[in-house]
DNA sequence: TACGGAAAGT
DNA sequence: ACTTTCCGTA
């Protein structure tokens, strides 16, 4: 098992999570990707166009909310993904306590880390140009590994 | 813009 | 289970 797919907080910080967060419980042969992933695998690398990250922890802005929906329904191959639809399914994750609303900002979300267990995988090492994320790494600002998890 | 119920799709 | 679709409501 390796680590599949990268976020990224400020370059050369990263943020890895493992291949089972790839399938769902009931399916464990699935490798459906996740809206989550996506995001993360946008805000990763650094394509600003249409979503990029906030100015607090996980905090992130859809900039282009419709081109987002775009390159969303390209991914999951349904032609007619718009926000409203995307946007749906962001409110799903509320419950989940995968994201929350940052109210009072337009078009902005931010990760709940702590549930999303967007801890280094250990005993795997990162992928090329990226760096772990570990207990003293500055922009965790005080936050614990313990914290996170 | 944002929310969440309801039902359908994969 | 995780959306996608649709839509009434605030």
């Amino acid at each position: 098992m390796t680590p599949r797919c990268v976020g990224v907080w400020g370059k050369p910080n990263a943020v890895l999570f493992p291949d089972w967060a790839y399938k769902p419980a009931w399916s464990p042969g699935s490798r459906q990707v996740q809206l989550w992933h996506f995001l993360l695998e946008l805000l990763g690398r650094g394509e600003g166009a249409a979503i990029g990250w906030g100015g607090e922890w996980g905090e992130f802005v859809i900039r282009d909310p419709e081109r987002l929906a775009r390159l969303w329904g390209e991914r999951k191959g349904k032609p007619h993904m718009n926000y409203d639809k995307l946007s749906r399914a962001l409110r799903y994750y509320y419950n989940k306590r995968i994201l929350h609303k940052t109210k009072g900002k337009r078009f902005t979300y931010k990760f709940n880390f702590s549930k999303l267990i967007l801890v280094n995988y250990p005993g795997y090492p990162p992928p090329l140009g990226y760096q772990v994320i570990t207990k003293s790494s500055p922009f965790l600002k005080g936050v614990t590994m313990e914290t996170l998890i």
